[in-house]
DNA sequence: TTGGAAAGTCAACATGGCTGACATAAAATC
DNA sequence: GATTTTATGTCAGCCATGTTGACTTTCCAA
């Protein structure tokens, strides 16, 4: 592993792959991603609710119906992890698991209208730092942001993203 | 909470700060960090470690000799959490704790050998993908990349990362 | 009608957060 | 010198959320 050696520069210049450049990008991901679920973990500590539900409660409210396993898919956990958390949810009517009309094997999970308003909440809360970021940062550098992301994530998932990732429904 | 209405635009254009575009911020940054964690937690299942004892082995070998309080204040979490940690790591000889040169209650950590190994294995992982990524991007993505993630951190976890960001030790 | 897929459930376990309480050593202060 | 504060370590226990494995129910489709 030729630490820090970008090799001989083609046209472009390459100084940015280098091992310091990449440490900084590393350890930016990380405070950054605390900072980012910061905001609405203090909000869940008030409801009785973790991560794990803000994330199942995200993916419901942008693709209403969507099957349990489409959105295992999306959280990359098993289907006892979620299961555990999708119970509360419906239990405590947050969330609707209706029988599918086509397979009713199939549950379509919708976010009833307390399950709406703790979604709110929640993407306020998310919204406002991502905001901010944004506005500080600029409008070209929120592109390079974007991208750099989007280059990072797994291939399979980055399609599932790019399928979502312009309409809500 | 006015949904999606960036106000009345000035000069530049606000388009970047509807809520749409901050949905897209917000969930790529989720599938991101997944995939940003996902090659060194493959690499720890063969050990007996975690995501926390990476983190520590990361600070560890950025900074070497930090106190066990600086490094507190990096991960962000107790010390409880923490101890639990370098415990092991002391244990198995990836970690040498150091009583204070000029305060003997601190403790200053270092990496040995075999702690360097294992960080170099895990952030080669890490920074392989972050190369790539980077590569696909391109230099301009990458600088707006971490502007936003800056601008993101808690203002107090942005100061420390900027007076690490640029020297080694 | 039967095989297999989708979903739900139970049990058990690991990791890594947390709080609270307490111990020790050393520095700092009175 | 005595006291307080600070840095660290440690024990015990709790919680959230991830895991695997085994099993059941439902129901579509061959």
């Amino acid at each position: 592993m030729a630490a820090g050696s970008p090799g001989v520069q083609s046209g472009e210049s390459l100084l940015f792959l280098t091992d310091e450049q990449l440490r900084k990008g590393i350890e930016a991901m990380f405070f950054a991603y605390r900072a980012f679920t910061a905001d609405p973990d203090r909000i869940l500590e008030n409801y009785e609710y973790g991560r794990a539900h803000h994330r199942a409660i995200h993916f419901i409210n942008r693709q209403p119906g969507l099957t349990v396993n489409t959105l295992l898919t999306l959280l990359g956990v098993t289907k006892q992890s979620l299961n555990r958390v999708l119970r509360t949810l419906v239990e405590d009517g947050l969330v609707e698991a209706r029988v599918g009309r086509e397979d009713k094997r199939e549950r379509n999970l919708f976010l009833t209208e307390r399950g709406a308003a703790l979604e709110r909440e929640l993407s306020d809360a998310q919204r406002a730092r991502m905001r901010a970021a944004y506005r500080a940062a600029g409008p070209a550098a929120v592109a390079g942001f974007r991208q750099v992301l989007e280059a990072m994530m797994d291939p399979e998932i980055h399609r599932h993203y790019q399928s979502i990732r312009d309409g809500a429904a």
